[in-house]
DNA sequence: TGCTATCCTGGAAGCGCTTTCAGTAAATTA
DNA sequence: TAATTTACTGAAAGCGCTTCCAGGATAGCA
């Protein structure tokens, strides 16, 4: 039951524990016939270096923290998450990585990813829907804490992977202009301390604008990540809006609640009114009418940013500080037919 | 730059470096008077112990692993991982442990896991998806490292904890039976190696059974967790099985894909077809028509997981070996009035 | 052949904490 | 007052690894 420790190995070996140690570093300096030594008697002895012990000699964890800041209502409607973190383990295992996961409810109160990084127990994290007014990630940053954002915070250089919301946003609209719209009602995905939502709905005022047609407040409400909010702020929507004969709704999660508003209310989509989403989960091709939506490159999002907090952890510097990501409209079919 | 130890600390608190351990391990041994000393001191210093270092002194990582056997096309509609996460997360931090997760995608090669554990990386470990065949698990469990498994796994003894499958499947039939249906099929959640699967199944066959209604496998198909199974299955008996008015899907996304299927035949649920679904994720209230399903309580099948596994973390032995917890049938839409 | 450069290896000193054990001071008892 | 607990505390020995440093062997060069 005693712990196989180096000196096992070393002594099987015949060769000094820092020989051994090498080896399992993967390090060049050792001779091809010793190294061989080496591996033949750890695998004998059951030998599996202690990740305590290597992280307290090398100052290295190995561990990545992913840090969500949701609300718990939000966390059960994050269709993303998933992929992100299958993607994200992917990729850390190829480099003998792991990673740790640590939700944020409230901003105001960062105390526990900022724990995790002072007691070492991370080399790096990925901060997922980070929030202006978050001070202590600032800090975090600025005090050079190899951190990379999916999202984008303004005024900051942090090292980021995201979309360009502003300019998805203002496609997935002008799909809708095209198609003939002119009062187009929007509710975003969340309030709009999230940039992402803000920057969703600046994109939605572009299109309009640069096809002349009014913004008007009147059309907008502002949703908040889950179905529910869909559900209510389309009924809000209808009962007190003038008329409008198609919605930008930039989250698809917020769609399919807001769409079932509508069914509820006797409109028929796309007839009666056209719907594009945003995100395209998996379900918005499932779904009643099928859902037209801007396609995030989920896979790619992972990718990049475990390239990018791999190579800060390494003391690399990234050729790009933000990295903005391609998305793609899926045509479906709750917008009618062009 | 150089990091805060105990003896900067002890140092200032003019005290042992024993002494500052004992404060930070709330160990009771120490007066309150040397304790507010050695806590101001802390403070001001801005000392945090280090996890490496208290990891390998104290032989506990405080880490907890959440191993997810999944595919990656299942990942990506799990409905539940999120509220799963969300809970076991909030339960951790109240002890100041943390979640590190992990997929096996292959359960032939478990390296993953196994190398956790030989590493003394996490204290215990929670195990999402059991499949009978994962010999390695079995393993484990019978070398006595902590775990509990979400699921269950017939002819061990290791923790678990679970829903009734069985019973829960033949309610959702039930109800279809009490509906007036006889021709009643099945798509299942998954593959039969999966327990639950198996058990869902079987469910529906006690279910048929205990109303005389004969078990015609023409009739069953199996999803494959996601979305897109359900259509295919769907197709798939439309196209080949006598006809039926009813199906017992279990699982609702594959159940969102098999309606999806449905519609494009143009048969109405519930006027042509009645469906059951399995899980309630929160869109099933918000499809069209609304899902009826069997409600999982997935609250407190993360909490209870948290608690066990502490326990057996902590050297306790907990009451029960296997934890079934209760379902319940939500009503919708979807079968039609009663 | 002699000298330096190169490659590989082992010894030893930590990394920052926990924990045992012994010891001191205070409290209790006789 | 002396003997015996009791309550705290500190010194020191690790936990199992990495890594600096120096040394031995071999190779390269003149």
């Amino acid at each position: 039951m005693a712990p196989v420790t180096v000196y096992d190995v070393a002594k099987k070996a015949g060769v000094g524990i820092a020989t051994v140690s090498r080896v399992f570093r993967r390090s060049q300096e050792v001779s091809m016939e010793t190294r061989q030594r080496v591996l033949q008697a750890a695998q004998e002895l059951g030998y599996v270096p202690d990740a305590a012990a290597q992280a307290l000699a090398s100052r290295r964890s190995n561990i990545i923290g992913l840090i969500l800041t949701r609300a718990p209502h939000h966390i059960s409607s994050d269709a993303f998450l998933n992929q992100i973190l299958f993607h994200l383990i992917s990729e850390f295992r190829k480099l003998g990585m792991h990673l740790l996961l640590e939700i944020v409810e409230d901003v105001q109160n960062p105390e526990g990813y900022l724990h995790l990084v002072k007691s070492n127990r991370i080399d790096g994290l990925i901060f997922s829907g980070p929030r202006s007014d978050d001070e202590a990630l600032v800090a975090l940053i600025e005090r050079g804490f190899p951190t990379v954002l999916m999202g984008y915070l303004p005024n900051t250089n942090c090292f980021s992977v995201d979309i360009n919301n502003r300019a998805a946003a203002r496609t997935a609209v002008e799909h809708l202009i095209h198609l003939g719209h002119k009062r187009i009602a929007c509710i975003t995905n969340a309030s709009l301390s999230y940039s992402a939502a803000a920057e969703r709905l600046s994109g939605y005022q572009e299109a309009l604008e640069a096809a002349h047609i009014p913004y008007d407040e009147a059309l907008v409400r502002y949703g908040d990540f889950n179905l529910e909010s869909g559900y209510i702020q389309m009924n809000n929507l209808l009962d007190e809006a003038f008329h409008f004969t198609a919605v930008f709704i930039a989250s698809d999660v917020v769609a399919f609640g807001a769409m079932s508003a509508a069914r509820e209310r006797g409109l028929h989509i796309p007839k009666d009114l056209a719907v594009v989403g945003f995100d395209d989960v998996p379900l918005a091709q499932y779904v009643d009418p099928t859902l037209t939506t801007m396609r995030l490159p989920t896979t790619e999002l992972a990718i990049c940013s475990s390239d990018l907090i791999i190579q800060l952890i390494c003391g690399e510097v990234p050729e790009q500080r933000h990295v903005f990501l391609p998305t793609e409209l899926v045509v479906r079919d709750s917008c009618g037919v062009v």
